[in-house]
DNA sequence: CGGTATTGTTAGCAAAAGTAATGAGTTCTG
DNA sequence: CAGAACTCATTACTTTTGCTAACAATACCG
């Protein structure tokens, strides 16, 4: 078994946690300069993405959701109904609320978006052994958990 | 197998790539958030890791190593200067060049923050079992190979 | 030497998120 | 049931953080 430099850090809880906030944060940085090109900035692919993973939500649990304050939100929502990726509407029983869901075009974009990304990612995931990509996996789903605790 | 709702995106290389985009985004943004009391900045804690982990260097390979721009280094170098965090000396054979190194109090905050970030992550850690902080070990040196691609 | 390359910095700008204050709508209460 | 108190979203303003472009100092090379 192989021994990387970074696994003498990660033995304890808290070396793990410095090295995974490290990675992280280097790797988000990362994917902010990937997306150049792109028309959507990181934080509304996010809202797109959950919208497409979740279904219809007001603002508030959309910011919720994504860790970000209510005006932020009302931001990246207004930024994305401007180019007719997401309505919004009045909640039916409460006027002060609405409703951010998914346009047509909206749905087209969050697949447009997944090739797009495919086209640097996608050259790194190949080099990963299909266990590596798999732990990847795993690993995607423990943080989103440990995003929403 | 358990079935969970992102696993159903994440077959492909592509939708592998979205959900980790967007779930290493919010957990960069929680992370930040997280660090508020803290006195120091993403960037900054990241450099202070690196030197810690890697010993002195110059402000462009540690430009290079975070994936920042040259400026931005500048900045982040500036900064832990002023906290007498770093110390920075004329490089012995290229008066251009500079050597960044950790003060003695850099390193003691690359161990106060290492019990900082212990305080919440680790608290979301302890929940989870060992095969999982496993997975996101491992998971962490992937990503950190991806950056570096 | 004189011109070019490299290293780091300064200056100016842009993106993205945060806090505080505001407006509109709902709910509670005396 | 009238008004206080609260909630949700928005607006206004500030902060953080990164970028590009231009610049100064040093090193290298013909």
């Amino acid at each position: 078994m192989k021994k990387s430099p970074l696994s003498q850090q990660t033995r304890t809880d808290a070396g793990l946690a410095s090295v995974l906030s490290v990675t992280v944060g280097r790797l988000a940085r990362r994917l902010r300069a990937q997306r150049l090109d792109a028309s959507l900035s990181l934080g509304q692919n996010a809202a797109l993405f959950t919208l497409a993973r979740h279904g219809e939500m007001t603002p508030g649990e959309l910011a919720e959701h994504e860790k970000v304050q209510p005006p932020s939100m009302t931001r990246i929502v207004a930024a994305l109904e401007e180019r007719g990726l997401v309505r919004r509407t009045r909640h039916p029983e409460d006027q002060r609320r609405q409703l951010v869901d998914l346009t047509e075009e909206g749905r087209e974009m969050v697949r447009a978006d997944r090739r797009r990304r495919q086209a640097w990612m996608a050259q790194r995931l190949k080099e990963l052994t299909p266990q590596e990509k798999d732990t990847l996996r795993r690993a995607a789903e423990i943080m989103d958990r440990l995003t929403q605790a």
